[in-house]
Order: structure tokens, then C-alpha cells, then sequence
DNA sequence: CTCAGTGCAAAGGATTTGCATGCCG
DNA sequence: CGGCATGCAAATCCTTTGCACTGAG
């Protein structure tokens, strides 16, 4: 399994643009002034987003075509969808946009902060997770390691 | 971070009901029939079980008081949710009722399997995680590590 | 021109809640 | 008895969808 981004320099928003263009091309979407829009929220933002953060950034974005263009971006493999139980999900750039990384979950205000661990961890975990997932013919495509706890300002 | 029960002989159904009574009580729950019933058929799923799952189980049980007694049940740190992106949330017995493990989740089916890793694994992750969120100012509580793919029979 | 993309509003579906009744302690 | 627990139905809330219109290629 690959680690994702090789770390280094951040990807300049003019970079994202490309690979998302390209991506979208790859699938036969257009890359549109409402995707792009989305795009740049995403890539301000910095950390996941939610619907709600997105359209209080883009009030001009409507709320039915950011679900339809996250979905979009989401099969282009431009951003994964991570699940959180209850409220809104949070949305996020897939690899290679964002460098291989995990999440630190505030169980009290849904907060999500990205964190990376290091190389050997990360190679320890595929080969072991590898190992369970041949055992029980399943296919892996990728893993999902998160921290639940309260995050600084709730603690 | 305790690695739960140590793996052993699994616990009976008697052993469970002991314990969940405990955890309700502490947290000034009765353990009545329902509670119990449900409990049951936790345990008798072995795997996580969404709410469709449990009224198909024991179509005795209103629907309404599932969600009310998992909730219940989660409160008192008898269950956990496992939040899957789109339908049904899957809920499982938490540790120590269950011994530490992972998940496979089907991307395709949205089946999810319970697994385990070796210690040694388990100690590393713990120790790098507690490393970046003390980093954080994050309190972690429970890491979940989950491989996403395909199931074998959807593969 | 033509078809994907958009906006609005309404539908869908999992989960939650109000309220009257039942049952545990 | 007194209050938590339950059941039914209605309400919520996130997300998806239908449809007519707009815009990109």
C-alpha cells in the first residue's frame, strides 16, 4: 500500500487546480466555476470540512450542488468523505492532495484535526492490516486509523 | 492505553449480563426486559448489527426503544457505535466485553468484520498516537483503525 | 446546438422526540 | 406509589432527487 504524498513542499493552489482538473477530465466531468469554487474552500480550509462550513464560506454555492460536486469530487478521488457519527460528515482532499495522514476525533464537538505518524508506523500497520485482510479474502483499498477523544478546547 | 480484555476464553452470556447490569446501574439505568433482550441479541450476532438487523432479530422490540436503549447502552460504555458513511449505523458490544480489535469494512456492501492485530502493533500505534495528540493538546480516549475494501464476497 | 451542470423545492430515510401508558424498584 | 421505560406516531435533520433552466464545449 502506498504512503500517499511523499512529504514535501505543501501543493500550491494552482497545482490542486490541475490535478483536480485533470482528475475530473479522467472521468468525464467538467471542471466547472462551482467545483473550482468548492475546490478553493477546501483547499482554504485546511482541515475537514462540513456542507455547512462550506456554503457559510460560499453563500453563492447552493447547498443541493455542493452534495452533488462533493459527490463528484468524491468518485474522481479528488476527496474522501469521512464519517462521523450523528451530524454532518466532513470532507477532505484524497491522496495525493493531501499527504497520507490520520484523524484526531473531538468526541464533544465533532471537531477534525488531520495528524501524521511516523513511516514505520504506518508500514507496520499495512503489513499487519495486509495480513488479517488476506486471511479473511478481503481486497484492501485503504486504512483509517483515528484518535477519539476531547480535543483542546473541550477538555 | 489498555489493550481491553485479555484475550481469553470469550465471556458467557451470564458474565455479559452481570457486567452490563453493572455499567447501567453505575449510571442510574435499569436493566429491564428490553435492555436485556437486546443485549441478547448482541451477543448472539457477534458481529456489529445495525438497528435493522436487531428488529429483524426480535421484531418484539419497537424501534423507537432500540435507538433509545443503544443510546442507553452507549452512554453507559456497554456498546459502540460504528459510524459507516451513508445507511445504518453498526453498533457492538466496547471493551471489555469485547477483546481490543479492528474492522473490515465493505465499501461495496457495507458488511463490517471484526479483527485483530498482534500486540506488538497495537503498542506502537497507541505509543505514536499518544505522541501527536499530546502534541495536540488532544485527550485520546479509543483509537479505531479500519481497513476499507472490498469483502470477499463482493469481490 | 446539446447535454452536463445548477438552483429551487420537495422527497427520502435514518434517527430522535412528544406524549400517554406501563412497569420496575 | 413515583418515576423511569416503552410504544406509537409525528417530527427532525442530513442528504438526495425531480425538474426546468442555464451554461460550457
Amino acid at each position: 500500500m502506498t504512503r500517499g504524498r511523499a512529504a514535501g513542499p505543501p501543493l500550491t493552489i494552482s497545482d490542486i487546480h490541475a490535478v483536480v482538473g485533470i482528475r475530473l477530465a479522467r472521468h468525464d466531468y467538467r471542471y466547472t466555476h462551482s467545483r473550482r469554487r468548492l475546490v478553493d474552500v477546501i483547499a482554504a480550509a485546511g482541515q475537514p470540512v462540513t456542507l455547512p462550513d462550506i456554503v457559510e464560506a460560499a453563500p453563492e454555492l447552493a447547498q443541493s450542488s455542493v452534495y452533488r460536486n462533493l459527490d463528484v469530487l468524491e468518485r474522481s478521488g479528488v476527496v474522501d468523505r469521512i464519517a462521523s457519527s450523528g451530524d454532518h460528515a466532513h470532507f477532505e482532499f484524497a491522496e495525493p492532495l493531501l499527504s497520507h495522514h490520520h484523524h484526531l476525533i473531538c468526541m464533544d464537538c465533532g471537531a477534525i484535526e488531520d495528524v501524521q505518524l511516523d513511516d514505520d508506523v504506518e508500514e507496520l500497520v499495512d503489513r499487519s492490516l495486509a495480513e488479517v485482510a488476506s486471511r479473511a479474502g478481503f481486497t484492501p483499498r485503504r486504512h483509517s486509523l483515528d484518535l477519539h477523544g476531547s480535543c483542546a478546547d473541550c477538555d
